[in-house]
DNA sequence: CGCCCGATGCTCT
DNA sequence: GAGCATCGGGCGG
């Protein structure tokens, strides 16, 4: 009898479960596994922390002012990816209920758990190209920074905490605006009743965070996280609807990305 | 075409 | 906790 492989073990979520209200599906995408596989192998995690945009009353939904270029993602089927640039950086959103109504949740941090290192080396990539080209500035222009600690050893609470940082470390831009999430390959989003399990017989280099804020429950995670671990403020970052508590968070987790925030 | 402004991340105070 | 880099989208002229 052989061993199923990480992709058997984890099939995508069902087209169902985001043709759902937004403010549902971002809650229960927490405890969730989301996995990317590219030539380089799979490199995954569990989702922490995630935001709701709304298809009502809501101007910091992108789709607020209706349907553009950037934002059409937002108005096919639910399931999908809604991937954007925001700074120079990429964003992942997994389009939530049906055609023609354009909501979404924002995945803003994962726990890394498979293809840690892989996750460093992308990071990696990223800043020095960033401090490379910083460098090549013309005098006059941003100061050069000679100590960066987060080119040399990004710290494994920093690999995916927050939304752009998490698409770096797993390889997610704009080619991916649009992609169907139930279908697998690519980048899917599954239940992640044995991520400790999967993560060991992947051989995620040993690197595992020894106990950072684990809940102890781990061993076998029910399909839904215990409403009492979850936390809920206003979103991060947006100014419109400032007050609107649609940001869903794993209390405890130092993977969160900002766990500080007040409560609406 | 020009202008404004972020669903961010990084650094230093 | 505040300031800044940075650049494409969205909108007004």
């Amino acid at each position: 009898m052989r061993r199923q492989s990480i992709i058997e073990r984890c099939p995508p979520l069902p087209r169902e479960f985001y043709d759902r209200d937004a403010v549902v599906v971002a809650r229960e995408l927490l405890g969730k596994l989301l996995l990317r596989r590219t030539v380089d192998g799979i490199t995954a995690g569990r989702i922490v922390e995630a935001e709701a945009y709304v298809s009502h009353d809501d101007p910091a939904n992108h789709a607020h002012r209706g349907k553009t270029r950037r934002n059409a993602s937002m108005f096919g089927p639910p399931g999908h990816a809604y991937v954007y640039a925001i700074h120079s950086r990429w964003c992942l959103n997994a389009v939530t209920e049906p055609v023609g109504v354009a909501s979404a949740a924002l995945i803003r941090a994962i726990e890394p758990l498979i293809g840690i290192e892989r996750m460093q080396e992308r990071r990696v990539a990223r800043a020095q190209a960033d401090a490379a080209r910083r460098g090549q500035r013309p005098p006059g222009g941003a100061r050069r920074n000679s100590a960066w600690p987060a080119i040399d050893e990004p710290g494994l609470r920093d690999l995916a905490r927050g939304p752009a940082r998490l698409c770096e470390a797993l390889a997610i831009d704009g080619a991916l605006d649009g992609w169907d999430l139930t279908v697998g390959q690519r980048l899917w989003i599954a239940e992640a009743d044995a991520p400790r399990d999967a993560a060991q017989e992947h051989g995620a280099s040993g690197t595992r965070p020894t106990s950072a804020g684990d809940d102890g429950a781990s061993r076998t995670r029910p399909t839904s996280l215990d409403p009492a671990a979850i936390g809920c403020s206003r979103r991060v970052g947006v100014t419109a609807a400032h007050d609107l508590p649609l940001r869903f968070f794993v209390v405890g987790s130092p993977f969160v990305s900002r766990p500080g925030l007040r409560p609406v």
